[in-house]
DNA sequence: CAGTTTCCTGACCGTTCGGTCAGTTAGCGT
DNA sequence: ACGCTAACTGACCGAACGGTCAGGAAACTG
């Protein structure tokens, strides 16, 4: 792999794992085998190797949400879009846990304004439609929980491999939390 | 209120918010309107601050935890204790935030060992009987969505008020994502 | 072959970090 | 009046930060 794309997967993993402030470019540079100086030809700062590692998951997440914008989340295509959320977050999950976890705490950093602004925006969409209190609160917790747990497996011992059955445990909560009409 | 806990109140809200690395001492020293030098005075180090801050939340979770360790989680005492764990995250939700997304991160800071290892026996009481991927999942979306959602409040429009409302929705969600043998 | 571009580097810059220290001020018991 | 202590401060320190810059090595291009 280049160089190019090597920075971009190690700053993914260091800013989700240890955070972006406590990630130096002296640490990047150590872990992918460079010095400080050629990531600096690489990405011209520190935020434009944010903005490569987390920018195409918010576009990603945009593409998804965009066209559902409008119609009611209890529609037919609700599992639809539930599955293509669930695939997003497994697929993007570094990412997720990134732009979740300090977003607020990194204001003024455009490519954070654009992910705090998705979330924004996802949170309406989920609550479209008579959202109550608990069903906010359901949502917090869905999203937030989802980006906790899929980046804290080994902490907690959790196998990410079969991914089918991760996945397939993830649909069943995600529903669970997100579904406005529910079993009582 | 004295400096000493004005400093404790500070520096938590700003961790919480802003994350320990991006939280200077200098910030702190402004936010509660004395000097760098007088921060230090009160706690000898950023780090014993920090300890300030979340070390009693810790120490009362442990106490609410040990107790009950080594008894099933489905026993009666079940929703007692669920009860006790919702109202502890409502009102430690600042040092909760703290220790869930930012643990992973501070590892060799001896009162985030402290947390963390909370946080691995509370996974393991959890998960003590016969614990599928799905309930261990559960968990950690329990766990890391309550400290999430509580912390964003404000972004996702949600009133912290009335609190009993709050709290009687986090306990139907939480008992929901936890109880081991749900209603298919 | 010469010229250009790509990739990479060490030296260096100004700023900010956490932390030390000597010294000042104000209150309080005697 | 005195000394003692708690609260606080500015000056200062070495280290690390993000970022700039001039230039070297290698590969491609005419």
């Amino acid at each position: 792999m280049s160089s190019h794309d090597d920075l971009r997967t190690i700053a993914l993993a260091e800013f989700a794992t240890a955070g972006y402030s406590a990630t130096s470019l002296q640490r990047i540079a150590e872990l992918a085998g460079l010095s400080k100086s050629s990531v600096l030809y690489h990405y011209s700062s520190k935020e434009a190797l944010l903005e490569a590692a987390i920018g195409p998951a918010i576009d990603r997440m945009v593409e998804i949400l965009t066209p559902l914008e409008g119609f009611d989340f209890s529609d037919e295509g609700r599992t639809a879009f539930l599955e293509a959320f669930v695939d997003f977050l497994l697929e993007h999950r570094l990412e997720v846990h990134m732009f979740i976890n300090q977003g607020p705490s990194l204001v003024d950093v455009p490519v954070i304004d654009r992910a705090n602004a998705l979330v924004m925006r996802l949170a309406e969409f989920f609550s479209a439609n008579s959202a109550s209190l608990e069903e906010k609160m359901r949502f917090g917790i869905a999203l937030g929980g989802a980006a906790y747990m899929l980046c804290t497996v080994q902490t907690l011992d959790l196998p990410v491999e079969p991914r089918d059955e991760t996945r397939a445990a993830l649909l069943s909560i995600m529903g669970q939390l997100l579904s406005p009409i529910r079993i009582r």
